[in-house]
RNA sequence: GCGCGUGUAGCUCAGCUGGAUAGAGCGUUGGCUUGCGGAGCCAAAGGUCGUAGGUUCGAAUCCUGCCACGCGUACCA
């Protein structure tokens, strides 16, 4: 964001930000990404493929591309095998393949699977085959998942772009809460499909163009022509804004006034052009104090107004014959309608285009310029038949057809509403309860009074960061923990609630672990990864480095379900595990050298997975709370 | 009316693309703890998965009907 006073300097710098945007994106798809999955989780999965790849080759009925170990479940918690099962294999879907009994299937795949040195244990249950991994292999893989900054990665989609939607902010209004689960859903959405190897353009599609600047400009030539629009700040405009919106309800006079304004600032007025980039400046600073306090960035900001002429151009030419039946030209007026399941006007019986116009040049600009595999749309919920009309009508036109490759997937990524804390949706009419701002400092208040009373010797310098850690974190983990389409609740106490389910609570786990280790010197800690023992010395250790061995096929499944959630379950789960860990695997004060070392190293890797993982849901760790 | 979505423990929610006796947290009840951060750990009670059918070895999960709730439904974004 440059210093710009023209409508002519800001089209400018948005032209540089673009084409540093099409460049980074070039330079991301075509870098050649690394694999950081564990080992151990690989391993595990390659051996049971080809034990049972070369055992069950002679039979003709065999499809070749079996994945065996695709079929791979949990075993259940109560099962009464007497024995940690670490993964089941249900053997119905091979024996159907072979035509078989899925029992004998079962004695046939245990006797195969025991060959290997990778399984402790490996036992029929009927038409299941349980296996137990054997310690010495998550023992080895462990110092990788304690040392790389990058476990976890993986490169599946290495060479693919993703434009993704989201945050899109109505210039001139303040940031509202109901802008913040698009936001948080769209930046920890973008985390995760980088982890799995994506280049991610993130584009904020500004709400900066539409007939409320018409509403807007006319306000202030109604209310406020003394102050100079170049002089005029947020307060002002709000006010005036809303006083507008108000009154113009019952007099048409106004409305009319509005409309003029907008058919001025539409024509391309010079003055209002100007007012209309000062109101933009004006919101871009706001939004960015948001953005900065919630950790999100973006790589571009085309508002709507970009696609302004783009949309008329577009919608002229769209080619008639194939949109048959979709889209009706009307003969006496300029109007474009489409008839989808959910009716969309295009362009007004005024001639005036509206935001389906610009929503279809979004699309045409985003496949031509990025050329991408897909265009993530984070949106609410309730616009979901929206944008499948405006998705079917964009690939009827053949806007997103890409030279020599597949057509650009267009995805509506939805989520359910934000309510408040009796279940009631939240209104930005309501007084200060719809501003973002107000609501995120009502809940760091809350975080800041917790965490003075835990630490009194803080300074509140000190007190203040952390507070500010949590409060957002608390805010994310809420919305990101649930399903993405089930609304969510917005209850501060909930947020910051002491144990259950909230961040504080894996927070506390993090900083119990860190604890230990800010505790231990260098030496400690170098001197001990030499010599592990070859097991470990209870079932919740294994179980424990079971589970962060599964980073990755966690993130993947995160991934292709577009939802931030089965992090956050997977990472409830682990600090789950991680309480009885620390209580029971004593690392200070113990004399087995190496036994201590195992559980350094244990809690290494799990700070480390921990913190990765709230890093891909855009939560701040901290050490202390 | 039509379209989309949601119905799982008292409450808030998971349920890994159809697998074994449906799982967590809060709340309730009971227990542990002279110790690495007790904001902890262990355990118990609590469910005809909205409802009626269907598909098959097997359904909370897939299909159909019905019921309830939410959202959308033509010149606002």
């Amino acid at each position: 964001m440059t210093d710009y006073q023209t409508y002519e300097d800001y089209r400018e710098d948005l032209q540089k930000q673009i084409k540093g945007a099409v460049v980074r994106a070039k330079i991301g798809v075509e870098a050649v990404k690394e694999d950081h999955e564990s080992a151990a989780a690989k391993r595990i999965r390659e051996e049971i493929d080809n034990l049972l790849e070369k055992h069950f080759s002679q039979s003709p009925q065999t499809d070749t591309s079996f994945a065996y170990s695709a079929q791979l479940v949990s075993p259940p918690k109560n099962a009464k095998v007497g024995w940690t099962v670490d993964y089941a294999l249900p053997t119905f879907a091979i024996s159907r393949q072979l035509g078989r009994n899925p029992v004998d299937v079962a004695g046939e795949i245990a006797d195969c699977l025991k060959d290997s040195d990778l399984f402790a244990r490996v036992e029929t249950s009927g038409p299941y085959v349980n296996i137990g991994v054997k310690d010495s292999l998550l023992l080895e893989s462990l110092n990788s998942l304690a040392d790389d900054p990058h476990y976890g990665q993986v490169n599946d989609h290495q060479h693919e772009l993703a434009v993704i939607d989201y945050s899109s902010p109505n210039v001139a209004k303040p940031f509202g809460v109901n802008h913040l689960r698009t936001t948080i859903i769209g930046e920890s959405l973008s985390r995760i499909f980088e982890a799995v190897g994506y280049t991610v353009v993130r584009d904020n599609h500004l709400g900066d163009w539409g007939t409320q600047f018409g509403n807007l400009l006319a306000a202030h030539a109604e209310y406020a022509p003394e102050i100079p629009f170049s002089q005029i700040d947020m307060d002002t405009l709000n006010r005036i804004y809303v006083r507008f919106s108000q009154e113009m309800k019952t007099s048409d006079a106004l409305k009319r006034k509005g409309q003029e304004y907008f058919s001025r600032l539409e024509k391309g007025d010079a003055l209002l052009m100007e007012n209309w980039v000062h109101a933009l400046k004006l919101s871009l600073a706001e939004f960015q104090a948001m953005y900065d306090r919630l950790g999100v960035k973006f790589d571009t900001f085309i508002g709507e107004a970009y696609y302004v002429n783009r949309s008329y151009e577009l919608i002229a030419n769209l080619p008639k014959e194939k949109l048959r039946g979709l889209v009706e030209f009307s003969d006496e007026s300029p109007a474009v309608v489409i008839n989808g399941q959910h009716p969309v006007v295009v362009i007004t019986g005024d001639g005036y285009g509206v935001y389906a116009a610009r929503d279809l040049a979004t699309v045409d600009f985003r496949v031509q310029e990025f050329k991408p595999e897909y265009i993530f749309y984070v949106v609410g919920e309730e616009q979901a038949s929206y944008f499948q009309t405006i998705f079917e009508v964009a690939k009827q036109a053949g806007l997103t057809k890409r030279e020599s490759a597949n057509d650009t997937e267009l995805e509506f990524i939805g989520f359910g509403l934000l309510l408040d804390k009796d279940g009631k949706k939240l209104s930005t009419r309501k007084g200060t309860s719809g501003k973002l701002e107000d609501v995120l400092d009502a809940v760091e208040l809350r975080a800041t009074e917790e965490t003075k009373k835990r630490n009194p010797e803080l300074d509140d310098n000190s007190v203040r960061l952390i507070a500010r850690k949590v409060s957002v974190g608390a805010v994310i983990w809420n919305d990101l923990k649930a399903d993405r389409v089930s609304s969510v609740r917005f209850d501060i106490d909930r947020m910051l609630e002491l144990g259950g389910d909230s961040v504080v609570d894996i927070l506390y786990t993090f900083s119990r672990s860190t604890s230990i280790l800010n505790k231990l010197s260098v030496a400690e800690l170098t001197s001990l990864e030499t010599d592990l023992p070859k097991t470990f010395s209870s079932d919740h250790e294994h179980r424990l480095a079971l589970k962060l061995s599964e980073f990755s096929i966690v993130i993947k499944r995160a991934a292709a379900a577009r939802s931030p959630h089965i992090l956050a379950g997977y990472l409830s789960e682990l600090a789950q595990l991680h309480g009885r860990f620390y209580e029971e695997s004593r690392v200070i004060g113990i004399d087995d050298k190496a036994l201590a070392a195992m559980r350094i190293l244990l809690h290494r890797a799990y700070v480390n997975v921990i913190s990765s993982g709230l890093s891909l849901m855009n939560i701040p760790v901290t050490d202390r709370l």
